[in-house]
DNA sequence: AAACAATAGTTACGCATGTAACTATCTTTG
DNA sequence: CAAAGATAGTTACATGCGTAACTATTGTTT
């Protein structure tokens, strides 16, 4: 039977690295906005598309619709984002990030960026080929 | 400002990924075994070390003293590993596979390395410099 | 050696999350 | 057009998790 190091295993290795990413960018935004990761996956889709539906920013965000719920409504307590009922269909309301909302994303925003500068920095000229792996993964396991 | 795009953000795309890996790889051991994670995680310790203490299993698999408690007892009550006093030391226990323990990690290691080449082929000239990246990662952010 | 600090492991508690059930609305079908 | 099915979103429930508190033991200090 050929040997198994968990340590070296690439399911393994892939969620303690994605955990201690989110852990180190949640120091990003957390420190001066206290936001959770879906409020700010919510933020961030909001802030990239302008209004959507729930439904919408579940898809552009992989997030279960419970999360985006909870995560709205959150949110929305904190007058980040208005929800208004939609006029072709009243089952789904439109959301849109209130200029509050809006402040804060755009604070984010360049802080987000950098710290995935910082990463790719790190990897210096193995980062394009992270990427690429990456992309191809993707297309393999989420296509 | 420069925009973000969620969908390309570093962050967002490895925990999804890394979600999706755990995903698949679920189904390699779920089907037979119906293991969570955090039991395939010490049941692929012990497997590896022979007899380790929850400590170990913890350092060894970068898990949190109660989720190595809650899987090793949910493996104890499966009767895949035994627990034994220390002598030196009577506050820890020496944990080791029963022999119905050993044939389940038997089992699934083949599955399990099956599982990570098929990944590697599917990157095919990729694959190297996706492991070299997250070796450097795993240098930056975990050590 | 007594007192205090540190450590291995368990458990009570609170919080986050997914499943399933529910409401309200829209779409399809007969 | 009425009935059945599908869909957007919310919520009750169960489960899994980390923090902090706890027990039992070991190590350290004086």
């Amino acid at each position: 039977m050929t040997k198994l190091d968990l340590e070296q295993f690439l399911p393994y290795r892939l969620n303690r690295l994605s955990a201690a990413v989110s852990r180190e960018f949640q120091s990003v935004y957390g420190p001066h906005h206290d936001l959770t990761t879906p409020e700010w996956r919510v933020l961030a889709t909001l802030g990239q598309f302008g209004e959507s539906s729930a439904k919408e920013i579940g898809r552009h965000s992989s997030m279960h619709k419970t999360k985006v719920s909870r995560a709205v409504r959150a949110l929305e307590m904190r007058r980040w984002l208005r929800r208004r009922e939609s006029e072709e269909d009243r089952r789904e309301e439109i959301l849109t990030l209130t200029a509050q909302g809006r402040r804060a994303y755009k604070d984010i925003v360049p802080k987000a960026l950098d710290f995935e500068q910082r990463i790719l920095r790190d990897l210096g000229p193995k980062a394009p080929a992270l990427l690429a792996a990456l992309a191809r993964l993707e297309d393999v396991l989420l296509r």
